[in-house]
DNA sequence: TCTGGGGTCCTAGGACCC
DNA sequence: TCTGGGGTCCTAGGACCC
């Protein structure tokens, strides 16, 4: 102990900078980007931020705001924010060998062993700089002796502009200090039910919940707020995982773009979710033996009657073949599929993962799973160079209950066809 | 009219066993 | 009348994260 040192870097703004560094026109313009199916705000450039526009709320509340300031709207484009946070992440990897990848706009890295050699904060404001000459996009970068710390010192550096964007929160003192002015649920850890449950307590600041002893955590809580406190003491609990583990599930769902009342179009919705399930399975060379889907309506509308099921399908043995999942998923929606209701969403679940290296095949099938697996990879290779041109019947095709995506922005970066023209 | 999607981990409680 | 005490495994639900 004592000994860590570890710096939290994020991406301003991710979503929203993305956008705008394609469109210099935009530069010091307010710009949102929206969800899926144009639902709600997830991201919100600085100008609009200063406007007022909250993160999370449904679209059509902030209407009359885009018009009175022209605000630029953006449907949310992911192949564009994955391939600009893989320059990111790629670039921070030149820095350290130790890096986290932890979301699409945040890494963890390990500065224990550079924190004999540099001056932190300077260190901090050298990748900042590397960052924007690279990739073009503003970062925050916290450092403090555990995650727990880094990410609170994160915090401090947008909270606080004065910093520049980067804060060296190593020192006890200045910790104790930050503590004793940030809300308890801006802990990393701490979100909204917890942040309740310790305002009842009086624990309103992040430094009174450092001064809980930990049995008191342990008793009340749970080991994870325990962990937690311990960070904010600088006792490191959490390492750098810097080797991506294999997903443990895999959600494919959407909300539609109007409302289904009709089996038909949920099998094709479902259908649809299966395949992209099946494809992202493959990509994790794993076979999956649980499949699970759900339907729901809208939980909004009280005018309507609400419902909401999902049926699980155990397979025989593991599988990746979409007309596998795609048959189960179809079967598992008729046991639960009710007429008369305006459903909003669905959603295919896959668990239960066996590698496919330990998968062991069926004795008297290995010609059909060996010809199997070569079909979806040649359509998961086409549907890679193409951008999903092959799909299957049932999927169906630009129904209504596919998603709204109005104000999307082209794919400059993993499309040939929308390259930025830049005009001489 | 219009409210996202995709993950992880922990815990409590039930079933079952000796 | 008397009414154990642990274990393990599984699942559903709740909390958190971005």
């Amino acid at each position: 102990m004592g000994n860590t040192c570890f710096a939290l870097v994020d991406c301003n703004n991710f979503y929203a900078s993305c956008e705008k560094l394609f469109r210099p026109d935009l530069k010091y313009k307010p710009v949102v980007v929206l969800s899926n199916n144009d639902g709600c705000v997830i991201a919100r450039s600085a100008e609009a931020k200063a406007l007022g526009i909250k993160m999370g709320v449904p679209f059509f509340e902030i209407k009359p705001l885009v018009l009175a300031h022209q605000i630029t709207l953006f449907s949310s484009n992911y192949a564009l924010y994955a391939d600009m946070s893989h320059r990111v992440m790629q670039t921070l990897e030149e820095i350290s060998a130790e890096v986290e990848v932890y979301s699409i706009d945040e890494a963890f890295i390990d500065l224990s062993g550079v924190k004999q050699n540099f001056e932190l904060l300077s260190y901090g404001q050298s990748i900042q700089k590397k960052i924007k000459q690279e990739v073009g996009l503003s970062i925050g970068v916290g450092i403090g002796p555990t995650k727990t710390l880094a990410k609170l010192a994160n915090y401090a550096a947008k909270a606080y502009p004065k910093t520049g964007g980067v804060v060296d929160l190593t020192d006890r003192q200045r910790q104790i200090k930050l503590m004793k002015i940030t809300p308890v649920e801006e802990v990393w850890g701490v979100g909204r039910q917890l942040g309740k449950r310790l305002a009842e307590l009086n624990i309103k600041t992040a430094f009174a919940l450092a001064c809980i002893p930990t049995f008191e955590i342990r008793k009340r809580f749970s080991v994870v707020l325990e962990r937690t406190v311990r960070e904010l003491n600088g006792e490191s609990c959490l390492r750098i995982e810097s080797i991506i583990p294999t997903k443990k599930q895999i959600v494919c769902s959407r909300s539609f773009g109007s409302s289904v009342t009709s089996l038909d179009s949920l099998e094709q919705a479902i259908a649809s979710h299966a395949a992209r399930a099946g494809h992202k399975l493959r990509q994790e060379k794993q076979k999956a033996k649980y499949l699970s889907i759900f339907i729901t309506t809208s939980r909004f509308n009280p005018k309507h009657p609400y419902y909401n099921r999902s049926q699980g399908i155990q397979f025989l043995h593991p599988t990746d073949d979409s007309r596998q999942l795609i048959q189960a998923a179809k079967h598992g929606l008729k046991s639960i599929f009710r007429a008369n209701y305006f459903y909003a969403k669905a959603g295919v679940m896959l668990t239960d993962f066996t590698p496919n290296h330990q998968y062991q095949y069926d004795l008297f099938n290995t010609i059909d799973t060996w010809r199997n697996e070569k079909l979806m990879k040649t359509i998961d290779e086409i549907n890679l160079k193409t951008r999903h041109t092959l799909f299957f019947a049932s999927e169906g095709i630009n129904e209504p209950w596919q998603m709204k995506r109005r104000f999307l922005s082209p794919q400059y970066t993993t499309q040939w066809n929308d390259l930025l023209v830049v005009k001489g």
